[in-house]
DNA sequence: GTCTATACCGTGATAGAC
DNA sequence: GTCTATCACGGTATAGAC
């Protein structure tokens, strides 16, 4: 129930889903004080202005999230060859634990990803938020990536990536989209078939853009 | 000049950079009107509300595009052989107009592709907004899709889609991540680069996605 | 330390007078 | 077509209860 867990958490959980689903300007603390039923006050004794409460809650799942980020490539590359592992593995590896978060993982899960699809399309500021967050994970995903692509140019390894960066990203958001255009064979929340389906999109375009000509 | 311009259209104007770099949210009347150097009323004598307004700016451009990117599938259609178009001459067919209109367009285009990217990664109405501006263009290409890739499930092609939306969603976006990530390396404002990898990359995740196993 | 009530002041959207 | 008045809502600070 709401009234068990600590009101400077509901502030969180609030405002993580509302931010995440209007954005930072579409959202006025009174509107997340009421969605978690404390004061509105409260939100800014606990973390000062409205923006210091948005990075509260941009990092408050980071750490998590890049942790089995990164046990993932490293598990992958304990059970690979001298060669180290393939591009399928370490897409894989990249993508399954955000299938995961929002397959299994709770609401607050599903609501913080779709918020890092708002921070990663954002512009003016979204790109240093997002450098913040998550480029040291992104930097290690990158070598590895390199070792498995022998020869291939780093510009090229980059914009593979910004590929595979907006593919999730968009799957990360759920917007419904491919509904309405699909006319209901797919459905964006069905994660399971946007990775299956990801996962060998994304090696094949790294493969055929940083193969040696 | 500012003053050559129309009134209406220079709150259009005003309104599609401002919506498209702060979000709908995130834009004031107020400073519409006064990037437009107009009186704030004059954008309700012409738009109505606010919401009224930020739709005439979605659907301003939206027929030119769709036009000149049909055109671009009709001459790769007409200039194929009997068994029509490849996966790769589609995907090109499908880009390189919003390649032109952010390379050669000026400002106002870069501004609205930026828009639309806020539109397709916005939860709840993105979807909706879409779909009312882009879908009949879509679905030609969709079947064309459906062609070059004979015995294709229609599900994996759009899954397939949808990874092609995202990657070019985050390309128009233009926020500059991969700037930051590739430490200068590349340029997200360097559509040449960013086109001349996405398009061999999509094509190559169709066909290994679509290819009959 | 945690929390509530309230007040302040700026800004925003909109309607109606001109 | 323009200007102004209005009114609601926004973020934030503060005083004090528990």
């Amino acid at each position: 129930m709401d009234t068990n867990i600590p009101k400077r958490d509901r502030i969180l959980n609030a405002a993580e889903a509302l931010f995440a689903e209007k954005g930072y300007a579409g959202v006025s603390l009174r509107q997340i004080a009421t969605q978690a039923n404390v004061d509105v006050a409260l939100a800014s004794y606990h973390f000062g202005k409205k923006l210091e409460l948005f990075q509260a809650v941009c990092e408050r799942r980071a750490q998590t999230l890049n942790q089995s980020r990164r046990e993932a490539l490293h598990h992958c590359q304990r059970s690979a060859n001298d060669s180290g592992p393939s591009v399928e593995q370490i897409i894989e590896a990249f993508l399954r634990p955000l299938e995961s978060a929002q397959v299994t993982g709770d609401e607050g899960w599903r609501n913080y990803l779709a918020l890092v699809a708002y921070i990663n399309n954002s512009p003016n500021w979204g790109d240093r938020m997002m450098s913040q967050l998550f480029d040291d994970l992104v930097q290690e995903y990158i070598e590895a990536l390199k070792q498995a692509l022998p020869g291939a140019r780093e510009e090229d390894i980059y914009w593979c990536y910004h590929n595979l960066s907006g593919a999730l990203t968009l799957t990360l958001a759920n917007t419904g989209r491919i509904n309405r255009l699909s006319r209901g064979k797919c459905d964006s929340a069905d994660f399971k078939a946007a990775y299956e389906h990801m996962i060998p999109f994304i090696a094949a375009g790294f493969r055929e853009v940083c193969s040696q000509k």
